[in-house]
DNA sequence: CGACTGATTGACTATACTCAACTGCGGTGG
DNA sequence: CCACCGCAGTTGAGTATAGTCAATCAGTCG
Protein backbone atom coordinates (compact mmCIF):
# COMPACT_ATOMS: atom_id res chain seq x y z
CA UNK A 1 0.00 0.00 0.00
CA UNK A 2 3.03 2.13 0.64
CA UNK A 3 5.25 1.16 -2.33
CA UNK A 4 4.55 2.58 -5.56
CA UNK A 5 3.61 0.09 -8.40
CA UNK A 6 1.14 0.68 -11.31
CA UNK A 7 -1.31 -2.13 -10.62
CA UNK A 8 -4.76 -1.40 -10.94
CA UNK A 9 -4.75 1.54 -12.86
CA UNK A 10 -4.48 -0.48 -16.61
CA UNK A 11 -7.32 0.19 -19.11
CA UNK A 12 -8.06 3.29 -16.69
CA UNK A 13 -6.03 6.14 -17.09
CA UNK A 14 -7.77 9.45 -16.86
CA UNK A 15 -4.04 11.60 -17.21
CA UNK A 16 -1.55 12.04 -19.81
CA UNK A 17 1.86 10.74 -19.93
CA UNK A 18 3.20 13.26 -17.75
CA UNK A 19 0.20 12.03 -14.16
CA UNK A 20 -1.60 15.21 -15.09
CA UNK A 21 -4.86 16.12 -15.53
CA UNK A 22 -5.83 16.73 -19.31
CA UNK A 23 -8.59 19.22 -17.51
CA UNK A 24 -7.72 20.93 -14.28
CA UNK A 25 -4.10 23.10 -13.93
CA UNK A 26 -2.08 20.98 -11.86
CA UNK A 27 -2.04 22.54 -8.17
CA UNK A 28 1.45 23.07 -6.22
CA UNK A 29 2.32 24.30 -2.96
CA UNK A 30 5.45 24.74 -2.19
CA UNK A 31 7.93 21.84 -2.76
CA UNK A 32 8.65 18.88 -1.85
CA UNK A 33 5.87 16.97 -1.52
CA UNK A 34 5.72 12.95 -0.73
CA UNK A 35 3.68 10.89 -3.24
CA UNK A 36 2.26 7.27 -1.80
CA UNK A 37 0.41 4.74 -3.61
CA UNK A 38 -3.22 3.50 -2.68
CA UNK A 39 -4.33 0.23 -3.20
CA UNK A 40 -7.77 -0.09 -4.77
CA UNK A 41 -10.29 0.31 -2.26
CA UNK A 42 -7.57 1.44 0.71
CA UNK A 43 -8.56 3.87 3.09
CA UNK A 44 -7.53 7.06 2.65
CA UNK A 45 -8.81 8.88 6.06
CA UNK A 46 -11.70 8.25 8.47
CA UNK A 47 -13.93 9.91 10.03
CA UNK A 48 -13.44 11.11 13.08
CA UNK A 49 -9.76 10.67 12.44
CA UNK A 50 -7.33 13.71 13.16
CA UNK A 51 -7.16 16.39 9.77
CA UNK A 52 -4.04 17.72 8.49
CA UNK A 53 -2.30 16.38 5.42
CA UNK A 54 -4.12 17.88 2.15
CA UNK A 55 -4.01 15.57 -1.19
CA UNK A 56 -3.88 15.46 -4.68
CA UNK A 57 -4.96 13.28 -7.08
CA UNK A 58 -1.79 12.48 -9.49
CA UNK A 59 -3.99 9.33 -10.76
CA UNK A 60 -6.56 7.18 -9.99
CA UNK A 61 -9.65 8.00 -8.35
CA UNK A 62 -10.83 8.93 -4.89
CA UNK A 63 -14.29 8.70 -3.27
CA UNK A 64 -15.58 10.96 -0.12
CA UNK A 65 -18.21 9.66 1.53
CA UNK A 66 -20.43 9.81 4.97
CA UNK A 67 -22.37 6.79 6.42
CA UNK A 68 -25.56 6.67 8.26
CA UNK A 69 -25.83 3.99 11.41
CA UNK A 70 -28.05 1.63 9.65
CA UNK A 71 -24.97 1.84 6.90
CA UNK A 72 -26.29 4.59 3.54
CA UNK A 73 -24.20 5.75 2.57
CA UNK A 74 -23.61 9.01 0.85
CA UNK A 75 -20.40 9.61 -1.61
CA UNK A 76 -20.22 13.48 -1.41
CA UNK A 77 -17.17 13.49 -3.94
CA UNK A 78 -15.45 11.44 -6.69
CA UNK A 79 -11.94 13.21 -7.10
CA UNK A 80 -9.79 12.79 -10.59
CA UNK A 81 -6.22 13.36 -10.92
CA UNK A 82 -5.56 17.26 -10.55
CA UNK A 83 -8.47 17.80 -7.95
CA UNK A 84 -7.79 18.56 -4.49
CA UNK A 85 -9.51 17.21 -1.16
CA UNK A 86 -8.93 16.04 2.37
CA UNK A 87 -9.30 19.74 3.99
CA UNK A 88 -11.32 20.46 7.05
CA UNK A 89 -13.07 23.24 9.17
CA UNK A 90 -11.40 22.15 11.47
CA UNK A 91 -9.42 19.51 13.23
CA UNK A 92 -11.26 16.65 12.66
CA UNK A 93 -12.40 14.69 9.31
CA UNK A 94 -16.28 14.23 9.11
CA UNK A 95 -15.69 12.05 6.52
CA UNK A 96 -14.33 8.99 4.89
CA UNK A 97 -12.24 9.14 1.74
CA UNK A 98 -11.13 5.65 -0.04
CA UNK A 99 -8.55 4.86 -3.27
CA UNK A 100 -11.45 3.49 -6.01
CA UNK A 101 -8.79 1.95 -8.01
CA UNK A 102 -4.85 2.19 -7.51
CA UNK A 103 -3.93 6.08 -6.90
CA UNK A 104 -1.13 7.89 -6.67
CA UNK A 105 -1.76 10.78 -4.23
CA UNK A 106 0.59 13.90 -3.35
CA UNK A 107 0.39 14.38 0.22
CA UNK A 108 0.51 18.34 0.95
CA UNK A 109 1.65 19.68 4.29
CA UNK A 110 -0.53 21.21 6.16
CA UNK A 111 -1.35 24.76 5.74
CA UNK A 112 0.47 27.93 7.63
CA UNK A 113 -2.07 29.24 9.70
CA UNK A 114 -2.41 33.07 7.59
CA UNK A 115 -0.65 32.04 4.92
CA UNK A 116 -3.21 30.61 2.52
CA UNK A 117 -2.36 29.69 -1.01
CA UNK A 118 -4.35 31.44 -3.44
CA UNK A 119 -4.79 27.98 -5.09
CA UNK A 120 -6.01 26.22 -2.23
CA UNK A 121 -8.66 28.82 -1.19
CA UNK A 122 -9.91 28.71 -4.88
CA UNK A 123 -10.28 24.59 -5.19
CA UNK A 124 -11.90 25.23 -2.03
CA UNK A 125 -14.62 27.17 -3.61
CA UNK A 126 -14.49 25.20 -6.45
CA UNK A 127 -15.25 22.18 -4.49
CA UNK A 128 -18.18 24.48 -2.86
CA UNK A 129 -19.45 24.86 -6.11
CA UNK A 130 -19.65 21.37 -7.16
CA UNK A 131 -21.35 20.49 -3.79
CA UNK A 132 -24.14 22.90 -3.84
CA UNK A 133 -24.63 22.14 -8.07
CA UNK A 134 -24.84 18.48 -6.85
CA UNK A 135 -27.68 18.97 -4.13
CA UNK A 136 -30.06 20.43 -7.05
CA UNK A 137 -29.41 16.86 -8.84
CA UNK A 138 -30.47 15.00 -5.42
CA UNK A 139 -33.03 17.55 -4.44
CA UNK A 140 -34.54 18.11 -7.22
CA UNK A 141 -33.85 15.43 -10.52
CA UNK A 142 -35.18 12.45 -11.74
CA UNK A 143 -32.78 9.03 -12.36
CA UNK A 144 -32.40 9.73 -15.67
CA UNK A 145 -31.46 12.91 -15.21
CA UNK A 146 -29.26 12.13 -12.36
CA UNK A 147 -27.30 9.84 -14.70
CA UNK A 148 -26.97 12.13 -17.22
CA UNK A 149 -25.96 14.98 -15.37
CA UNK A 150 -23.29 12.29 -13.67
CA UNK A 151 -22.13 10.86 -17.19
CA UNK A 152 -21.83 14.99 -18.76
CA UNK A 153 -20.04 16.16 -15.58
CA UNK A 154 -17.42 12.99 -15.86
CA UNK A 155 -16.67 13.48 -20.07
CA UNK A 156 -16.38 16.81 -19.31
CA UNK A 157 -13.44 15.88 -16.43
CA UNK A 158 -11.93 13.95 -18.61
CA UNK A 159 -11.89 16.49 -21.83
CA UNK A 160 -15.28 16.51 -22.78
CA UNK A 161 -13.95 13.45 -25.11
CA UNK A 162 -16.93 10.56 -27.05
CA UNK A 163 -14.93 8.12 -24.30
CA UNK A 164 -15.37 8.59 -20.80
CA UNK A 165 -13.85 6.34 -18.07
CA UNK A 166 -15.76 5.17 -15.27
CA UNK A 167 -13.12 3.84 -12.58
CA UNK A 168 -16.45 3.53 -9.61
CA UNK A 169 -18.32 0.44 -9.57
CA UNK A 170 -22.28 1.18 -9.65
CA UNK A 171 -22.89 0.99 -5.97
CA UNK A 172 -20.83 3.90 -6.03
CA UNK A 173 -22.34 5.81 -8.64
CA UNK A 174 -25.71 5.06 -6.98
CA UNK A 175 -24.31 6.17 -3.22
CA UNK A 176 -23.00 8.91 -5.37
CA UNK A 177 -26.51 9.85 -6.73
CA UNK A 178 -28.82 8.52 -4.47
CA UNK A 179 -30.54 5.91 -6.04
CA UNK A 180 -30.04 2.02 -6.19
CA UNK A 181 -27.62 -0.02 -7.98
CA UNK A 182 -30.63 -1.56 -9.96
CA UNK A 183 -32.05 1.88 -11.05
CA UNK A 184 -28.58 3.13 -12.05
CA UNK A 185 -28.18 0.09 -13.81
CA UNK A 186 -32.19 0.58 -15.53
CA UNK A 187 -31.13 3.61 -16.34
CA UNK A 188 -28.07 3.01 -18.31
CA UNK A 189 -29.47 0.59 -19.90
CA UNK A 190 -32.65 2.79 -20.85
CA UNK A 191 -29.51 5.56 -22.63
CA UNK A 192 -27.93 2.55 -24.45
CA UNK A 193 -31.65 1.18 -25.97
CA UNK A 194 -32.13 4.96 -26.91
CA UNK A 195 -28.75 5.04 -28.72
CA UNK A 196 -27.39 7.53 -26.69
CA UNK A 197 -24.44 6.50 -25.13
CA UNK A 198 -22.62 2.64 -25.77
CA UNK A 199 -21.24 0.39 -23.09
CA UNK A 200 -18.02 -1.10 -24.38
CA UNK A 201 -16.60 -2.41 -21.03
CA UNK A 202 -18.66 -1.90 -17.75
CA UNK A 203 -16.02 0.73 -16.51
CA UNK A 204 -16.76 2.95 -19.53
CA UNK A 205 -18.97 4.36 -21.80
CA UNK A 206 -19.40 6.43 -25.06
CA UNK A 207 -21.02 9.31 -25.45
CA UNK A 208 -23.42 9.18 -28.70
CA UNK A 209 -25.97 11.87 -29.18
CA UNK A 210 -24.33 14.82 -26.31
CA UNK A 211 -27.44 17.16 -27.16
CA UNK A 212 -29.93 14.65 -25.96
CA UNK A 213 -27.90 13.49 -22.88
CA UNK A 214 -27.82 17.05 -22.03
CA UNK A 215 -31.37 17.38 -22.76
CA UNK A 216 -31.83 15.03 -20.21
CA UNK A 217 -29.87 16.34 -17.54
CA UNK A 218 -31.79 19.59 -17.76
CA UNK B 1 -35.18 48.30 -0.67
CA UNK B 2 -31.89 50.41 0.30
CA UNK B 3 -33.14 52.35 3.48
CA UNK B 4 -33.11 50.82 7.08
CA UNK B 5 -36.26 49.82 8.65
CA UNK B 6 -37.14 46.97 11.19
CA UNK B 7 -40.24 46.12 8.62
CA UNK B 8 -40.71 42.75 8.13
CA UNK B 9 -38.84 41.38 11.00
CA UNK B 10 -40.92 41.75 14.07
CA UNK B 11 -41.29 38.82 15.80
CA UNK B 12 -38.65 36.78 14.53
CA UNK B 13 -35.26 37.99 15.37
CA UNK B 14 -32.79 35.41 15.56
CA UNK B 15 -29.80 37.15 16.94
CA UNK B 16 -29.19 39.18 20.78
CA UNK B 17 -29.88 42.72 21.29
CA UNK B 18 -26.88 44.10 19.10
CA UNK B 19 -27.87 41.79 16.22
CA UNK B 20 -24.95 39.44 16.88
CA UNK B 21 -25.61 35.66 16.42
CA UNK B 22 -26.26 33.34 19.34
CA UNK B 23 -24.39 30.55 18.01
CA UNK B 24 -22.00 31.75 15.46
CA UNK B 25 -18.90 33.54 15.85
CA UNK B 26 -18.88 37.24 14.71
CA UNK B 27 -17.15 37.43 11.64
CA UNK B 28 -15.10 40.95 10.72
CA UNK B 29 -12.68 41.79 8.11
CA UNK B 30 -11.41 44.87 7.82
CA UNK B 31 -13.88 48.20 8.61
CA UNK B 32 -15.11 49.89 6.93
CA UNK B 33 -18.20 47.82 6.03
CA UNK B 34 -21.69 49.06 4.57
CA UNK B 35 -24.65 47.57 5.91
CA UNK B 36 -27.89 47.48 3.73
CA UNK B 37 -31.59 46.46 4.34
CA UNK B 38 -33.01 43.77 2.15
CA UNK B 39 -37.36 43.53 1.99
CA UNK B 40 -38.53 40.26 2.32
CA UNK B 41 -38.57 38.26 -1.16
CA UNK B 42 -36.38 40.68 -2.16
CA UNK B 43 -33.16 39.59 -4.63
CA UNK B 44 -29.18 40.42 -3.03
CA UNK B 45 -27.76 38.59 -6.32
CA UNK B 46 -28.74 36.14 -9.61
CA UNK B 47 -27.40 33.51 -11.34
CA UNK B 48 -25.16 35.18 -13.67
CA UNK B 49 -24.35 38.29 -11.99
CA UNK B 50 -20.73 39.53 -11.81
CA UNK B 51 -19.98 38.06 -8.01
CA UNK B 52 -17.32 40.50 -6.09
CA UNK B 53 -18.83 41.35 -2.97
CA UNK B 54 -19.17 39.34 0.14
CA UNK B 55 -22.27 38.98 2.41
CA UNK B 56 -22.63 38.67 6.90
CA UNK B 57 -26.61 38.43 7.80
CA UNK B 58 -26.39 41.10 10.95
CA UNK B 59 -30.27 39.78 11.06
CA UNK B 60 -32.95 38.29 9.27
CA UNK B 61 -32.33 35.38 7.20
CA UNK B 62 -31.32 34.71 3.63
CA UNK B 63 -32.14 31.84 0.89
CA UNK B 64 -29.45 30.72 -1.80
CA UNK B 65 -31.06 28.51 -4.66
CA UNK B 66 -30.80 27.40 -8.02
CA UNK B 67 -33.49 26.68 -10.63
CA UNK B 68 -33.99 23.87 -13.36
CA UNK B 69 -35.40 26.01 -16.67
CA UNK B 70 -38.83 24.34 -15.83
CA UNK B 71 -39.06 25.44 -12.54
CA UNK B 72 -37.83 23.31 -9.93
CA UNK B 73 -35.97 24.75 -7.22
CA UNK B 74 -33.09 23.66 -5.14
CA UNK B 75 -32.22 26.04 -2.33
CA UNK B 76 -28.50 24.98 -1.11
CA UNK B 77 -28.43 26.74 2.07
CA UNK B 78 -30.13 29.29 4.30
CA UNK B 79 -28.21 31.83 6.08
CA UNK B 80 -29.24 33.26 9.71
CA UNK B 81 -27.16 35.79 11.26
CA UNK B 82 -23.23 35.84 11.81
CA UNK B 83 -22.90 33.36 8.90
CA UNK B 84 -21.23 34.45 5.05
CA UNK B 85 -22.13 34.15 2.16
CA UNK B 86 -21.68 35.54 -1.61
CA UNK B 87 -18.07 34.26 -2.25
CA UNK B 88 -17.57 32.42 -5.97
CA UNK B 89 -14.95 30.18 -7.28
CA UNK B 90 -15.11 32.99 -10.37
CA UNK B 91 -16.17 35.84 -11.11
CA UNK B 92 -19.59 35.45 -11.84
CA UNK B 93 -22.57 33.79 -9.39
CA UNK B 94 -24.18 30.16 -9.99
CA UNK B 95 -26.82 30.53 -7.39
CA UNK B 96 -29.70 33.09 -6.41
CA UNK B 97 -29.74 34.52 -3.32
CA UNK B 98 -32.64 36.85 -1.80
CA UNK B 99 -33.73 37.76 1.51
CA UNK B 100 -36.14 35.80 3.08
CA UNK B 101 -37.52 38.26 5.72
CA UNK B 102 -35.79 41.99 5.99
CA UNK B 103 -32.57 40.99 6.31
CA UNK B 104 -29.69 43.69 7.12
CA UNK B 105 -26.46 42.38 5.25
CA UNK B 106 -23.16 43.59 6.17
CA UNK B 107 -21.59 44.14 2.86
CA UNK B 108 -17.84 43.76 2.94
CA UNK B 109 -15.14 44.23 -0.57
CA UNK B 110 -13.90 41.74 -2.15
CA UNK B 111 -10.85 39.85 -0.56
CA UNK B 112 -7.40 40.84 -1.36
CA UNK B 113 -5.95 38.85 -4.40
CA UNK B 114 -2.97 36.52 -2.44
CA UNK B 115 -4.37 38.03 1.03
CA UNK B 116 -7.03 35.77 2.03
CA UNK B 117 -8.33 36.68 5.79
CA UNK B 118 -8.03 33.09 7.72
CA UNK B 119 -11.54 33.47 9.19
CA UNK B 120 -13.02 33.66 5.48
CA UNK B 121 -11.61 30.42 4.89
CA UNK B 122 -12.71 29.17 8.10
CA UNK B 123 -16.27 30.49 6.95
CA UNK B 124 -15.76 28.73 3.32
CA UNK B 125 -14.50 25.09 4.64
CA UNK B 126 -17.41 25.14 7.19
CA UNK B 127 -20.01 26.40 4.26
CA UNK B 128 -18.34 23.33 2.25
CA UNK B 129 -18.54 21.13 5.49
CA UNK B 130 -22.20 21.57 5.73
CA UNK B 131 -23.31 21.46 1.87
CA UNK B 132 -20.88 18.09 2.11
CA UNK B 133 -23.43 16.71 5.51
CA UNK B 134 -26.68 18.39 3.29
CA UNK B 135 -25.83 15.89 0.44
CA UNK B 136 -26.36 13.06 2.75
CA UNK B 137 -29.92 14.01 3.72
CA UNK B 138 -31.03 14.29 0.07
CA UNK B 139 -29.45 11.49 -1.04
CA UNK B 140 -29.84 8.85 2.00
CA UNK B 141 -32.77 10.21 4.10
CA UNK B 142 -36.15 9.76 4.02
CA UNK B 143 -38.92 12.94 4.64
CA UNK B 144 -39.52 12.49 8.51
CA UNK B 145 -35.01 12.27 8.90
CA UNK B 146 -35.07 15.23 6.78
CA UNK B 147 -37.29 17.16 8.70
CA UNK B 148 -35.86 16.16 11.65
CA UNK B 149 -32.79 17.02 10.44
CA UNK B 150 -33.92 20.32 9.64
CA UNK B 151 -35.53 21.38 12.51
CA UNK B 152 -32.20 19.54 15.02
CA UNK B 153 -29.79 21.96 12.44
CA UNK B 154 -32.43 25.38 13.01
CA UNK B 155 -32.57 24.57 16.67
CA UNK B 156 -28.20 24.43 16.98
CA UNK B 157 -28.15 27.36 15.05
CA UNK B 158 -30.12 28.84 17.29
CA UNK B 159 -28.55 28.06 20.82
CA UNK B 160 -29.89 25.04 20.99
CA UNK B 161 -33.17 26.34 22.53
CA UNK B 162 -36.53 24.67 23.05
CA UNK B 163 -38.04 27.25 20.71
CA UNK B 164 -37.21 27.33 17.40
CA UNK B 165 -38.00 30.05 14.99
CA UNK B 166 -38.20 28.99 10.95
CA UNK B 167 -37.92 32.47 9.25
CA UNK B 168 -38.90 30.85 5.80
CA UNK B 169 -42.30 29.31 4.54
CA UNK B 170 -43.32 25.41 3.84
CA UNK B 171 -42.26 26.05 0.28
CA UNK B 172 -39.04 27.15 1.21
CA UNK B 173 -38.24 24.17 3.30
CA UNK B 174 -39.47 21.92 0.77
CA UNK B 175 -37.13 23.47 -1.85
CA UNK B 176 -34.13 22.82 0.72
CA UNK B 177 -35.25 19.38 1.88
CA UNK B 178 -35.77 17.89 -1.60
CA UNK B 179 -39.54 17.25 -0.61
CA UNK B 180 -43.17 19.38 -1.91
CA UNK B 181 -44.64 20.99 0.31
CA UNK B 182 -47.47 18.81 1.15
CA UNK B 183 -44.72 16.30 2.53
CA UNK B 184 -43.47 18.62 4.37
CA UNK B 185 -46.60 19.62 6.29
CA UNK B 186 -47.40 15.72 6.69
CA UNK B 187 -44.50 15.16 8.02
CA UNK B 188 -44.91 18.14 10.76
CA UNK B 189 -48.23 17.23 11.34
CA UNK B 190 -47.02 13.52 11.98
CA UNK B 191 -43.83 14.37 14.38
CA UNK B 192 -46.97 17.12 16.31
CA UNK B 193 -49.70 14.18 16.81
CA UNK B 194 -46.58 11.74 17.95
CA UNK B 195 -46.06 14.82 20.92
CA UNK B 196 -42.51 15.63 19.40
CA UNK B 197 -42.80 18.84 18.67
CA UNK B 198 -45.69 21.65 19.01
CA UNK B 199 -46.13 24.40 16.50
CA UNK B 200 -47.29 27.56 18.14
CA UNK B 201 -47.15 29.95 14.91
CA UNK B 202 -46.44 29.21 11.51
CA UNK B 203 -43.48 30.52 12.31
CA UNK B 204 -41.83 28.42 14.94
CA UNK B 205 -41.60 25.06 16.55
CA UNK B 206 -41.19 23.52 20.06
CA UNK B 207 -39.28 20.60 20.37
CA UNK B 208 -40.65 18.66 23.57
CA UNK B 209 -38.30 15.22 22.69
CA UNK B 210 -35.04 16.26 21.71
CA UNK B 211 -34.29 12.33 21.91
CA UNK B 212 -36.88 11.63 19.92
CA UNK B 213 -36.36 13.84 17.19
CA UNK B 214 -32.40 13.46 17.37
CA UNK B 215 -33.28 9.33 16.62
CA UNK B 216 -35.23 10.08 13.70
CA UNK B 217 -32.44 12.83 12.29
CA UNK B 218 -30.52 9.00 12.29
C1' DC C 1 -65.05 41.50 8.68
C1' DG C 2 -63.86 39.67 4.29
C1' DA C 3 -60.51 38.24 0.99
C1' DC C 4 -56.23 36.45 -0.19
C1' DT C 5 -52.42 33.57 0.46
C1' DG C 6 -50.12 29.86 2.67
C1' DA C 7 -50.81 25.55 4.93
C1' DT C 8 -53.18 21.24 5.77
C1' DT C 9 -55.57 17.09 4.64
C1' DG C 10 -57.35 13.57 1.50
C1' DA C 11 -57.49 10.38 -2.54
C1' DC C 12 -55.05 8.55 -6.02
C1' DT C 13 -50.69 7.88 -8.88
C1' DA C 14 -45.98 7.32 -10.26
C1' DT C 15 -41.27 6.79 -9.54
C1' DA C 16 -37.87 4.45 -7.49
C1' DC C 17 -37.04 0.64 -3.97
C1' DT C 18 -37.00 -4.23 -2.51
C1' DC C 19 -36.44 -8.86 -3.23
C1' DA C 20 -35.26 -12.32 -6.34
C1' DA C 21 -33.55 -14.69 -10.40
C1' DC C 22 -30.48 -14.66 -14.00
C1' DT C 23 -26.55 -13.07 -17.04
C1' DG C 24 -22.00 -12.16 -18.36
C1' DC C 25 -17.54 -10.30 -17.60
C1' DG C 26 -13.06 -11.05 -15.91
C1' DG C 27 -9.81 -13.63 -13.61
C1' DT C 28 -7.75 -18.18 -12.57
C1' DG C 29 -6.22 -22.60 -13.24
C1' DG C 30 -6.03 -26.80 -15.86
C1' DC D 1 -5.98 -21.46 -24.97
C1' DC D 2 -10.10 -22.65 -23.10
C1' DA D 3 -13.26 -23.82 -19.37
C1' DC D 4 -14.88 -22.79 -15.06
C1' DC D 5 -16.06 -19.95 -11.20
C1' DG D 6 -17.41 -15.97 -8.64
C1' DC D 7 -19.09 -11.56 -8.32
C1' DA D 8 -20.74 -7.37 -10.34
C1' DG D 9 -24.28 -6.12 -13.04
C1' DT D 10 -28.84 -6.70 -15.29
C1' DT D 11 -33.60 -7.66 -15.56
C1' DG D 12 -38.17 -8.67 -13.69
C1' DA D 13 -42.25 -8.52 -10.48
C1' DG D 14 -44.42 -6.48 -6.85
C1' DT D 15 -44.38 -2.68 -3.20
C1' DA D 16 -43.84 1.56 -0.76
C1' DT D 17 -42.77 6.27 -0.30
C1' DA D 18 -43.35 10.59 -1.84
C1' DG D 19 -45.64 13.25 -5.65
C1' DT D 20 -49.86 15.14 -7.93
C1' DC D 21 -54.22 17.09 -8.01
C1' DA D 22 -57.87 18.89 -5.48
C1' DA D 23 -60.62 20.59 -1.64
C1' DT D 24 -60.64 22.69 2.78
C1' DC D 25 -58.75 25.33 6.59
C1' DA D 26 -56.35 29.13 8.93
C1' DG D 27 -53.66 33.07 9.52
C1' DT D 28 -52.73 37.83 8.01
C1' DC D 29 -53.67 42.09 6.20
C1' DG D 30 -56.48 45.45 4.32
Amino acid sequence: MLAYTNTGMSGHPISDDNGRSLVQLPFSLTLPHQITYFAPGSEIYAQGQKAGTIYEVEFGAVRVYRLLTDGRRQISAFYLPGEIFGLEADETHHFFAEAITGTNLRLLPRWKLGNIPQELFSSTLRSLTRAQEHLLVLGRQTAIERVAAFLIDMADRQGGLEQVEIPMSRVDIGDYLGLTIETVSRVFSKLKDKGIITLPTLRSAQIKKWNALRALSE
